[in-house]
DNA sequence: TTGAAAGCGTTACCAG
DNA sequence: CTGGTAACGCTTTCAA
């Protein structure tokens, strides 16, 4: 038994190579290339032989190697803003298994704080990814150094308006519009917003989208106080709208639904309001707590399925051709009725 | 300007690599390769040169090359089983963030099913990852073939009995031996087991233990129905089981608390229980939604941020030294007592 | 401290 | 179809 064919008992062991095997096989090292390879010319006999070599010695191609020689390193790079939010988790899963039906491998980063994203871009780009796929914001000079490395990148849930980029997002605006419109013409006229993090985009787009409809409905005099997108921040946001307007609006409009929930609790179990016959109170996301049977959630869900897919479809026919021009997709989101807020029986 | 230079408008441009550092600076290609390590020689002269020169190219070291030669990819495995389970994201953005703190970057896997371990398996290693977390189980076969290619793997939530590997885990069967043990002292005598699916060995083993404890305190005909995790699962599950029995059970003991979530929703809904007035019903895990006020559950908590810790640095600790010995370690969970299930006063 | 040269493990190209 | 040889972009001796 040759000394590559040791076990692991050995310490500081070699892995073996495509030479080993061409060695043992007695073929030349392409050959050995060419029979892991998919598109490659080898005769059944070239192909038997190596492969028992490779059993034999455990050989596996080295995808680093290959990377180099290709330029591609066949990982994508995913970059997550760490957030208190239940929503993202599900983004990445389904961004993962779809990467991976194309054979390319995620690489994950997540921010500690937004401040964080130039030394994570650094090591993003170290790593010769082929593509970017980011749920955080990136600055212009940001955006423009990926640019010039030449890797194409897609945004989820963001956008640079008026640059040329590639972007993939729910119309948050529109949904915050639906909801909005929904309590009004239901007969509700005080409004609350509780908005997510002062840094948050996916925040400021749903509180502009709301605050749209209202003015457009003539309602003034709308609170708005600010959360962390968690559930205590929604519990003691709603005491704070309480406390401000001296008593609950008619509705309340969350940036998701973990602080719409929130809300429900402080309202029920604090002031003893009943929701929605009180107050009416609407969350964003649709994630698994909206449907359970307690808050039963009136929300806007984003359609996580098609957006990761059409995130990772972009990317990828841009990794094929980076000079196919930019394109932004934007997903409605779909309306969920619940029975959190009261709404008038004409309108279903 | 040189054609190295040249920015992302012109196409199939290649990247700038320590040659072109060097010949612009006008040193050797080694200088520069020295002057962007970390213990590197180099004069105060030199790495300005070289640093003016990379500044102008955008020259950024490659890190798949650097990993080729220096046998370290600085990545590291991360294998989730794609379950219906909100406790999983968390673990993950946590070992990405402990990670990230020894420059150690994470490569997701999620399998679809439990069969796609295989080419999964191949997939890790032939990235050549310095180490592998794994939530998910693998035979023997597959860890000796881990083991063979030398690459340092850490189980997380679930352990080899009687094989020699690294693993961190909560101890589930305690935690529900602890929830079983509350619930009979409070008077419950007749119990109701909500597992999870049967391929998972974390639902396995929580079932175990609450058996253990249940047969311990004399208590039979408990009934057992499967879900999944999620939380219309529970529900049907709570359902399954009052039709099974002709009436609730004194107790429900859920393998999550999604689950257990469910159950209550079903028992107060479509049944009109009061919990826990009618019907206790205890969960695991202690995710965010168990402290919603509407269901206040009564549940165990898996020390996430110590377990992700443990994990990375027993991971970190065998890249650094292979010959380390294995090691399991074991932490008890959090015992949460919430109102979802009726305490003896005494016992507080 | 600096430079020259030898790998690391592949794939790509080009004869045969 | 097969084998030889040159990259890929870096780190690492070893001399100077």
């Amino acid at each position: 038994m040759s000394e590559k064919t040791q076990k692991s008992t050995r310490a500081r062991w070699k892995r073996a190579t495509s030479y080993d095997v061409a060695e043992l096989a007695g073929v030349s090292q392409s050959a050995v290339s060419r029979v892991f390879q998919d598109g490659a010319s080898a005769s059944k006999q070239m192909r038997k032989r190596v492969m028992a070599a490779a059993g034999k010695l455990g050989y596996r191609p080295n995808a680093i190697a290959r990377g180099l020689i290709t330029q591609r390193s066949n990982m994508v790079a995913v970059i997550m803003s760490q957030q208190t939010n239940l929503y993202y988790p599900e983004v990445l899963v389904q961004l993962t298994q779809h990467f991976s039906n194309h054979r390319i491998r995620v690489l994950l980063f997540t921010l500690k704080s937004e401040g964080d994203i130039d030394s994570t871009l650094e090591q993003v780009l170290q790593f010769r990814v082929d593509g970017i796929v980011t749920a955080a914001m990136l600055s212009r000079a940001q955006l423009a150094t990926v640019q010039d490395a030449n890797i194409p990148i897609v945004f989820y849930n963001r956008s640079l308006p008026d640059i040329p980029s590639n972007s993939v997002r729910c119309d948050q605006e529109e949904g915050e519009r639906w909801l909005v419109a929904e309590l009004f013409d239901s007969g509700h006229r005080t409004f609350a917003i509780v908005s997510g993090p002062e840094d948050s985009s996916v925040s400021t787009e749903r509180t502009t989208g709301a605050l749209q409809k209202l003015r457009e409905k003539g309602v003034d005099g709308v609170t708005i106080v600010t959360g962390d997108y968690g559930y205590d921040s929604g519990r003691s946001a709603f005491a704070g709208i309480v406390d401000r307007r001296g008593g609950p609006p008619d509705a309340v409009i969350a940036a998701n639904d973990v602080m719409a929930i929130g809300c429900i609790d402080e309202a029920r179990e604090s002031y003893g309001l009943d929701v929605p016959g009180d107050v009416s109170i609407v969350g964003f996301d649709g994630t698994g707590p909206a449907r359970y049977a307690a808050y039963d959630l009136s929300t806007v869900r984003q359609p996580v399925k098609r957006m990761t897919e059409a995130a990772v479809s972009m990317l990828i026919d841009r990794i094929g051709n980076p000079e196919l021009s930019a394109e932004k997709r934007v997903f409605s989101g779909e309306r969920i009725r619940g029975s959190s807020a009261e709404f008038a029986a004409d309108l279903d």
